[in-house]
DNA sequence: TGCAGTTGATTAAACGATTAAGCGCAGCAC
DNA sequence: GTGCTGCGCTTAATCGTTTAATCAACTGCA
């Protein structure tokens, strides 16, 4: 009934050699003491056969399973594709496995997906939250990618450096006045871009920000923004706070005639998948989701090495904050002096 | 040195009560002979002790990980969040956790992503392949969801099918000539719904297919297409193969001032996340990945529950074909008679 | 030669669950 | 009264690995 293990274990390989388990052991792990010969005969003999070392055994034995858990609560979060490539990449160059636990929105739902996560026996997790929520104290180590500005946060990108990236970009491109348009009013990230557009303003330039959550909850995700009215009242810049508002603005923009960027410019986050593709292509600031990975996943494995009693503790890294990366495409352009007399043969 | 687990264990739950652990064991399990009034004596117990199994040391007695691994080959695919959601929860519902592995793309890469989860000691796994890539026996059972016309196939959306939608429902709308737009040549899943477009269009209706993934190794992913020409050409819809591609069509044209729906109409494939959004909001073809997850997961399930022997499958479904649901949105409209005249003070 | 110390291996005890087999006891039939 | 059956529970083996403890043999040194 029981299906059977198909590779070599240890002891088939120690018989098959005439030694004792502990010294196959001893010799794959390079732990005790075996003469070089034997250590050489045995890791050739256990390669030939494709040894494998069962994860099951070996957890059991020690207490780690070798794998970290992924929380995302966001439903069907674009960024979804970069964080779990990232983490996993990280995770797996340091020896573990990432098992996911999406929790569709809800926040019992995501405690529930890190218990499921912590019956699984994982020996640390990644969580990515959407509000704050408090992770307090799961039964394992747990690293928070959120913002700098999150209490407990272990490592994000600066999102407010980044949003200064962008006004000082606008600001060089001669814009006077900018709209900031976000769709999530709690959002620490949003929040933390926004303040860090406002703060990176010139003297002379204005701001202002358009939440959209509730037009959008009450209208539809498709929702006008009423961006053309806002252009003829002098706006000549959109920074949206996520690439798929900054797509939102964009394709609103072209369909009421306005031209981007002859017209006004648009400017995103997160550099997600359409960015490039679209015309004009999208202006943006990149996260470096790569090393806020790398540093979440090894400031998590320092934890989980160092401590023996397999606390519930927020992990906390020496780098806190990542800098985000302008990436200047089309849809910026040299503010229009005269935006009202939009000339449709532009380009 | 080892860390302990937290929680108590099956053995101290049956000192705590005076009996052996093998009783504890069948009173929750519900599986040996134990007398009501003691199971239920052991189950509130344990509730009350927090008891959680142990999944290591079940693995390790049962040859059963209670894990399934997921492979996505396709670098940062926008599918993926939706395909992770619904396999997660397909898979949680069944008792089983989702390990990841996500092989930049690279084909060696993709392999050796598989091997990583086999060692892991997966029961069991789906493969999401880019290409039709030879998932020749793992050495557990594998599901492929990719589309009904690749070999080995377990489960997919009719693809074909959701072409056909689309070219009805542009055909009810009076269109003559579609330009039918895909990235990716050697794609079963794009070839697919290319076929279903021909294969519905009415008499008097004719189609070109172009492939722009030539383009977009040259030029960038921001390519200009060329669609304005087509559209002068009498090319009145545009059927992208991909979300991502009909939203690289509708900004192109909107950017030429050719106006959607009125001049042209542009469909898509998939729903992603910005489908909604965009304006004109995207009419395209959403596949039931829930559905398609629920099968592929449980032909997995079923598979492993059977064999006890472990060997590498690709496992069956009888249902292997999930329709696809046509998403009319606003893209998509009347045929316009006359495209070449296109007028700019359209809407 | 005798003794301490090192080397290279073995022995055995875990880790926590599952499960086949066994055992005492009651009830029942002959 | 004996034999049989079924119930309720225990005993014990097992999965594969790690690791502390042990031990034999050999070395160097007095």
């Amino acid at each position: 009934m029981a299906s059977q293990r198909p590779g070599p274990n240890l002891s088939r390989i120690a018989t098959s050699l005439g030694v004792s388990v502990a010294t196959v052991s001893n010799a794959l792990s390079g732990k005790g003491r075996v003469s070089d010969a034997l250590i050489e005969r045995i890791r050739t003999h256990a390669a030939e056969l494709g040894y494998v070392p069962s994860q099951a055994g070996r957890a059991l034995r020690t207490g780690r399973s070798g794998v970290l858990g992924l929380v995302l609560p966001d439903i069907a979060n674009p960024l979804f594709p970069k964080i779990a490539q990232a983490i996993e990449y990280a995770a797996s160059a340091a020896g573990y496995g990432v098992l996911i636990a999406d929790s569709r929105g809800d926040i019992t739902a995501q405690t529930e997906a890190i218990n499921r996560l912590v019956e699984r026996g994982v020996d640390g997790m990644v969580v990515v939250p959407r509000r704050a929520t408090r992770i307090s104290a799961a039964s394992c180590p747990v690293a928070v990618i959120d913002t700098a500005s999150t209490p407990g946060n272990t490592v994000a990108a600066d999102h407010w450096q980044g949003g200064r990236e962008i006004a000082a970009h606008l600001a060089g491109l001669g814009h006077k006045q900018i709209l900031i348009i976000g769709n999530n009013h709690e959002s620490n990230v949003q929040n933390d871009r926004a303040g860090g557009i406002r703060a990176g303003l010139q003297p002379g330039m204005r701001s202002e920000t358009l939440w959209i959550e509730r037009l959008e909850n009450e209208t539809g995700a498709g929702c006008r923004l009423g961006l053309a009215e806002k252009a003829r009242q002098g706006f000549t810049a959109f920074a949206a706070l996520s690439d798929l508002q900054a797509l939102h603005a964009l394709t609103e923009l072209q369909q009421e005639g306005i031209s981007v960027p002859a017209d006004v410019s648009v400017t995103g986050f997160d550099d997600l998948i359409w960015s490039p593709v679209v015309t004009p292509s999208l202006t943006t600031v990149r996260m470096d989701m790569d090393t806020i990975a790398e540093i979440a996943v090894s400031a998590l494995v320092d934890r989980i090495n160092e401590s023996g009693t397999r606390e519930g503790v927020l992990v906390t890294a020496e780098t806190e904050r990542v800098p985000m990366q302008l990436i200047i495409r089309q849809s910026s352009g040299l503010a229009n002096p005269a935006p009202k007399t939009s000339e449709m043969e532009n380009l």
